[in-house]
DNA sequence: ATCCCTTTGTGAACCAATGCACAAAGTCGC
DNA sequence: GCGACTTTGTGCATTGGTTCACAAAGGGAT
């Protein structure tokens, strides 16, 4: 059941990749600031994570620091970049231009970093034909069309919930299999299809919870029922 | 040690949590169409986990589950909304309000259960004023009196990554304790606050290695360094 | 070249989370 | 009231992730 001839084991864990942006972002930073190399004490702090577990993290990538030194910024930033994927462009499609998929369409952050939004789609007539951010709002019956044509490998969902699932099942037909979704549901999706959500209504929830637990828990309003 | 009221456990795994407010929307779902009961079985496929790490969840509320039945739909609601902290209300500031912080404010969704948008703050006197949801704009110089004076726990931070830590000193000055931050830095906290962050970039970051991975990994047009 | 100093890379211990598998607890039909 | 059946709640093994702590590696000074 385990491929045994994968040329090099290239297991990455999730949780590290988690964080490779956060380490490049902080690199960046340093670039333009004129900062050389760095060491895995400073750059973990720039990261807001530990220093032992930026060093695990960035040995999975290979050996890319020099002992009594620390980390060649350039280098690691290639290698970082490299290893995320980010030294080809992605062609990203919104689906949904409503209040939020208007503000990632205008959000110029992450086009700046291999990622290039090469179309937006909705299912509103109204909507359809406006130009945003420089892009023009297709409609949604082309979204097949504009998917193969444009080579548009990640799809962002901003639809209501109840158009996400559908709209969802259309994308992964065409061949997409990575999806950023912001609608709150469940997508249901095959193996080998990647989904991640944002969501905005459970991070609050999250936040309520520990509040709570700090006012003195749930014990203080709590009758026996 | 068994006692049916005796949910005290007062160490929740976080990863619990993070589950908690899905369970409760899938539960949610199933009230509105009328399901008194349902087992873990069906509640797990609902949320998109399995059925043996729902009842483990579950578990840490207490034992509210019927063996050879279910659980009530309706009473689950309440015990898990209890827990999370929803049976009160949250008073939550939006702290700049741009592109994304505009779609924020007009989203319905999170008022819906328990968050409720109090007030919402920009330092750019052109938007200032303006009416956004219902609600005005003040200026940030406002921040510290707002907070107090509205009972504000909760603060989303949606300004520019440059003054985002500028804004988190002062809403913890008055002590604010739970932040959600949209921002794209690493914002440092004293003990005791809670942040959570929502990073579009990082997101698409993590789908592009997984699409690049899927795709044939970093070895093909990779060269000896 | 050699010594000292800094910092990496990683084994090992620890801790958190997951998933399996099943006994215990309950329901329902008769 | 009883036995068959269903489904919960949880002990346990396993996996994945974090943190500690230190030997090995390299740079710079002399
Ligand atoms: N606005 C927010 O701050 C926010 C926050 C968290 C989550 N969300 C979620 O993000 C999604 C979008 O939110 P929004 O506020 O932009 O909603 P919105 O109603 O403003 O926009 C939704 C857009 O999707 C379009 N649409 C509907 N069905 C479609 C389909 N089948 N194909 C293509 N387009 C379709 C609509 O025409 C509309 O333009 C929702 O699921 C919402 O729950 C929004
Ligand atoms: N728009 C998106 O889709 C998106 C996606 C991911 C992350 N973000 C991040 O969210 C943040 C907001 O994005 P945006 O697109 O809305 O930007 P924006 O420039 O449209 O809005 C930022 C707002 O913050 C206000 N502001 C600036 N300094 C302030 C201060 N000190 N106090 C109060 N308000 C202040 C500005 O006046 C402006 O109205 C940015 O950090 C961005 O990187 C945005």
């Amino acid at each position: 059941m385990k491929s045994p001839s994968q040329p090099r084991d290239r297991g990455i864990p999730e949780a590290t990749v988690a964080r490779l942006p956060l380490y490049l972002r902080a690199l960046h930073g340093m670039a333009e600031r004129g900062i050389a190399t760095v060491s895995s004490e400073d750059l973990a702090g720039a990261a807001g994570v530990n220093s032992a577990k930026l060093r695990k993290d960035l040995s999975h990538l290979g050996s890319y620091g020099t002992r009594g030194v620390g980390y060649e910024v350039e280098y690691l930033v290639y290698q970082i970049s490299r290893e995320l994927g980010l030294t080809q462009d992605w062609a990203v499609a919104i689906v949904g231009v409503g209040n939020l998929g208007r503000a990632l369409a205008n959000y110029g952050g992450f086009v700046s970093r291999g990622f290039r939004v090469a179309a937006l789609l909705d299912a509103d007539p109204e909507v359809v034909g406006d130009t945003i951010a420089g892009l023009n709002v297709e409609h949604i019956d082309e979204l097949e069309a504009v998917i193969a044509g444009r080579g548009v490998s990640i799809v962002v969902l901003a639809t209501p919930a109840a158009a996400a699932q559908k709209v969802c099942d259309r994308v992964i037909a065409v061949g997409v299999t990575s999806i950023l979704n912001f609608a709150p549901v469940v997508l249901s999706v095959p193996d080998g299809v990647d989904v991640r959500k944002v969501d905005l209504s459970i991070e609050l929830q999250i936040l309520a919870f520990h509040e709570q637990r700090k006012a003195g828990g749930p014990l203080m309003a709590v009758d026996g029922q």
